[in-house]
DNA sequence: CATTATTGGTTTCATTTGCAACTAAAATCG
DNA sequence: CGATTTTAGTTGCAAATGAAACCAATAATG
């Protein structure tokens, strides 16, 4: 392995930046580097076993969580989007992990559950997952995971004002 | 709007999970959520106004903080896989942003660097970046910020050591 | 109550990805 | 040196994504 350290610096004389953005200390991009990893790291957990993809876990945790929802109610719950929340329905129920019913009410609306197949391959996820939640926070004491609570509570708020214009 | 707040519950009785998973608590979701919303807020602030996507604004935010540089050292610089770059750099050449000389030492790499219109929509990009990021932090005291950073730094390490198995 | 607007969800199509295979040029090894 | 391995980067192809159009069904409105 090329230990260079850091890119080609030949030319740097001639940068002359109005301003310069340090990029390993913008926030948005650490987030997203930092988010990317996380999540293929737990991804390959379920991946493999289980043949499931992200948005299906998604959906499987929204039903675990909050019991039978409507694919709108997921939307919500996932920050996911229709399509792909139509498209991760679609790909569970042919697995026949969660099933359908139309609702009787709203014959628009169709509810999904979690089957007894679905429950089961959700109850091995859960502890995978929160496992490697733990070795995440590992070098945290308590103190600093309720910090990073707070803040994230607060950032995400920031974010959706921002997310509106 | 239907403000029913939360998914429907009404089997919620017969939901006896091993374990249940907080989906809103879960560390990693929370990541995802927060940085998608965040990436795409500020994707917006370039994608109309210059058509530049955020694998390509990446990279020039590489050239732009360590001048020019091989389509490697972007990959690590920007942790985006190869081809992601390559297909970046693609584009950004099109659109005559960046150009590439083929390093005479060693006829595999190329060296990217930007060009004067590149430079010129960098320096445009910069500070509505840093404006939205400043934006996000708002909330937050110095202190805060300070407590943000180092959280971050220990989560990505630790995120290195998840994604290595 | 007929008409229009809204909501729930799926489908279509054009892009974007991501893996694996590939080419070309060093570097290493025997 | 010649043969093999590694490194740099691109390409092909199949799957994932996302915007916009679309089909129902319900809700709102004159």
């Amino acid at each position: 392995m090329t230990e260079t350290g850091s890119p080609n610096l030949d030319d740097a004389a001639e940068v002359t930046p109005g301003q310069t953005l340090l990029l390993e200390r913008f926030l948005p991009y650490r987030l997203s580097v930092l988010s990317n990893t996380v999540s293929k790291a737990i991804a390959r957990l379920y991946a493999d076993r289980f043949g499931i993809t992200i948005p299906e876990w998604r959906v499987m945790a929204v039903l675990g969580r909050f019991g039978p929802s409507s694919a709108a109610e997921i939307c919500k719950a996932t920050a996911m989007d229709k399509v792909q929340v139509s498209r991760a329905l679609q790909r569970l129920t042919d697995s026949s992990l969660v099933s359908r019913r139309t609702d009787k009410t709203d014959r628009r609306r169709s509810v999904v559950a979690m089957t007894t197949k679905g429950r089961g391959v959700y109850d091995d996820i859960v502890p995978l997952a929160l496992s490697r939640e733990e070795i995440l926070l590992e070098g945290l004491d308590a103190n600093e995971k309720h910090q990073l609570d707070l803040l994230l509570q607060k950032l995400a708020t920031r974010a959706k004002t921002l997310a509106g214009e």
